[in-house]
DNA sequence: CTAAACCTTGACGCGCGCGTCAAGGCAAGG
DNA sequence: CCTTGCCTTGACGCGCGCGTCAAGGTTTAG
């Protein structure tokens, strides 16, 4: 199938394979014409790295995903590199939470603080 | 105080305090030769923008809190306009937390299945 | 007098994942 | 023949909050 094809089926745009190709993500074979031509295979790894996105992977990051499809595996997240990738990227997701947590708490201090404001002094909190 | 004096004294850099004003968040005196001069309220100002965007609002949000101060009030989340990037805020970071939540029991699946099954359909997972 | 240390405006760079022209080649239908 | 709809490479745009020169002017210390 030629790139508006393999687009279409993954839903994606030409524009988004081109540049994985341009990152050495995805490659493809040439026509003639110099028209790029792609199999099922590729449309495997296109949606291998639409899903790693889709969990806030970069596109750095699904790299050895990729590369473990190409080695022959069934998954891409069954090769020590993907795996670690997962590790990496879980500890960030941690420090994520805390972070958002603490602010989800100064945001709700900050709102509770002048709400009382119908029942504290008029003059030092102002509603309007 | 000049611009240097004043950054020093937030600890930021003179190229923000510069910024600030360019996207009018923050105003200057000037000097006969045409240097900014600032005073106590307007590190006031900045450092109520700073604090703001430690909790990850953007510099626009920050503009009902400058203008709340500018207004005469003692803080600047005194504001109904303040007050609703606040839960406008709360709301975002509520969703944030909902997704990477999600992803992170997607990680923690992942890792503990080395057999993985197939990912769900792709959804957004966009978290800052 | 010179050098250092301030200040000014203006403009480009960066990260990241593409979107969006631009300018053209190739293939097929009418 | 022309049009339509694919395809090619190349290059700039975007968001956001500044960093980082560039090319000067001003003030102060020695």
């Amino acid at each position: 199938m030629r790139i508006g094809e393999l687009a279409k089926r993954a839903g994606t745009t030409t524009r988004a394979l081109r540049f994985y190709e341009s990152q050495g993500l995805l490659e493809a074979q040439r026509t003639s014409n110099g028209y790029r031509e792609y199999d099922d295979h590729d449309l495997r790894l296109v949606r291998e790295i639409q899903s790693l996105q889709a969990v806030g992977l970069s596109l750095e990051d699904t790299r050895p995903f990729v590369a473990c499809l190409r080695a022959g595996h069934e998954s891409g997240d069954s090769c020590p590199d993907s795996r670690e990738v997962y590790r990496r990227k879980l500890a960030e997701v941690d420090a994520c939470l805390d972070r958002l947590t603490a602010v989800r708490e100064f945001l709700l201090a900050r709102l509770a603080f002048q709400d009382p404001c119908l029942v504290a002094d008029p003059k030092e909190f102002q509603c309007s």
